[in-house]
RNA sequence: UCCCCGGUAGCUCAGCUGGUAGAGCAGGCGGCUGUUAACCGCCUUGUCGCAGGUUCGAGUCCUGCCCGGGGAGCCA
């Protein structure tokens, strides 16, 4: 195999035969002498091949070469006379692997992420696209690294889903019957007994009713994975299929779990930071000038707790002529939580215990019988990142918050018997992987922060 | 789903209050140069989103539709 481009100009000298494989970026020709950007896509930069007539395929094949054509060339690293490399690479043969023609829709210039998405098979080898997908990478890896570390379990929850009632948005029908004639019952509905698993089902819209079975037996669990809305939004900050990473941990109060969170976005930013040097540099350069700061931030700073009934008065009392009431009961806007973390902590925030009638049935009720055991973490730029909660693990207690929400207890009957069975208090928290990549990289629009985007009316690619 | 904005060359965009389409980049040709999204000169490219309508005349005004973007709601 051939060495990847980073670690070509990752090498301590220059020196030594090599290949170089690749794309090409742009090429600039001389009179005797030819530059070709190749890119590998193992880093953000490419490397400067340089080419002469000594070139085996000069004339033939270097000469003749435009932008996005693949090539292969055979040479030697040496270190670079011209400003903007360290190394560089003389070739002593250059051969065309596939070639480009002039309608190749990449080009050596500024594209909008309009375009690019309209030829998302092509957008990967883009600076931008290319720096966002190894910074993806590098999260995804640092999540499974932090939560090993921390001895939690990668519990493969389901994706499809038999419970309708996960009460997170509208789901995905998931069927085999035959869409213009389906099976009819007797009082001509259709038959979901005939479905392929007897009962309509549906695309999962969180792990975290299955991430509890495993909490209660693994202690620490958590899953990583798809998850569908079949919401009709059509913003900067919603996909229909979207990856999502849910904890959850037996034992945990809702202390213990802020205090996972606060590990875990200190963790992975550090790693991504560290990993993905010059693409967080690319991005701070290119795309969002507070990129990296506002990483450092969360690394750097402790997280302030801020219960919500005081959360609410500090605002109240903040005379900020917000656009949005404030007052209890009321869910934060994103401008109160931006103002809450950037204006009055100056460091990210956890708004603990939230008014239960805006807050999901399964959270823990606390004593006040007004407030659940909920946390929705707050970083600057873009407010909630994190939300989860303590379960409420009391059987009485959530049979009558299920009815009380005109739930059907029966629906989630193994759901209950986890707290006939050995209940103890856990909690969990929920994070689109897709938000914090935004985040970290300062992209405007999720579209752009995932490889293959689905949303209303577009599944191409 | 609601509100606002937009759809003009392969791409990024300009085109004022209606008069019959332009720039940069890309592409072609030539020049120059150890170049850095190289540079200089010349040249090519359009069903102006689709369908109607108003008008002597529509890229420009009106209606409907399609698509995209921003905001809102919903959320992760």
């Amino acid at each position: 195999m051939a060495e990847s481009i980073r670690r070509m100009l990752g090498r301590e000298t220059a020196g030594g035969e090599g290949v170089v494989r690749g794309w090409l970026r742009t090429v600039r020709h001389g009179k005797g002498v030819s530059f070709l950007d190749v890119s590998d896509g193992s880093c953000m930069d490419g490397m400067q091949v340089v080419a002469n007539p000594d070139t085996e395929g000069y004339e033939d094949v270097v000469r003749q070469l435009s932008t996005g054509c693949s090539v292969e060339a055979r040479g030697a690293v040496v270190e670079s006379p011209g400003k903007g490399q360290r190394f560089e690479f003389h070739a002593t043969v250059v051969e065309l692997v596939g070639e480009a023609g002039e309608d190749y829709p990449l080009q050596k210039k500024r594209h909008s992420f309009e375009f690019l998405r309209t030829i998302a098979h092509l957008r990967p080898r883009t600076n931008t696209i290319g720096a966002v997908l190894r910074v993806r990478n590098a999260a995804s890896m640092a999540i499974h690294e932090f939560f090993q570390q921390e001895d939690f379990f990668y519990l493969h929850t389901p994706i499809v889903t038999a419970s309708d009632a996960e009460g997170a948005g509208e789901m995905f029908r998931v069927t085999t019957l035959p869409i213009g004639d389906p099976p009819r019952d007797e009082k001509g509905a259709i038959d979901d007994a005939q479905d392929f698993f007897g009962r309509p089902t549906f695309l999962t819209v969180s792990g975290q009713l299955e991430a509890e079975i495993g909490a209660l037996a693994l202690s620490r669990v958590y899953s990583f994975g798809p998850t569908f809305r079949a919401e009709n939004s059509n913003t900067a900050r919603h996909l229909a299929e979207f990856w999502m990473v849910e904890p959850e941990a037996a034992f945990y109060d809702l202390n213990d779990l802020a205090d996972l969170s606060e590990r875990f976005l200190k963790f992975v930013f550090a790693k991504v930071l560290d990993r993905c040097e010059d693409d967080m540099a690319f991005f701070a350069k290119r795309i969002e000038s507070e990129a990296i700061n506002r990483m450092n931030t969360v690394i750097e700073k402790p997280f302030e707790r801020i219960p919500y009934r005081e959360a609410v008065s500090i605002l109240e009392a903040s005379g900020e002529p917000f656009e949005f009431p404030v007052g209890f009961g009321l869910d934060l806007q994103s401008e109160h939580e931006r103002w809450l973390t950037e204006k009055h902590a100056g460091c990210p925030v956890i708004v603990t215990d939230w008014p239960k009638d805006i807050k999901a049935f399964y959270m823990y009720q606390n004593d006040d019988e007004q407030t659940v055991a909920a946390m929705d973490v707050l970083v600057g730029g873009v407010g909630e990142i994190i939300g989860g909660s303590q379960r409420e693990h009391r059987l009485d207690v959530l049979e009558s918050t299920i009815r009380g929400q005109g739930l059907e207890p029966d629906d989630y009957w193994w759901y209950l018997d986890l707290r006939r069975y050995g209940s103890v208090p856990h909690a969990g928290f929920g994070l689109g992987f897709e938000r914090i990549v935004q985040f970290m990289t300062g992209m405007a629009n999720i579209r752009d922060v995932i490889p293959f985007p689905r949303t209303p009316g577009q599944a191409d690619f």
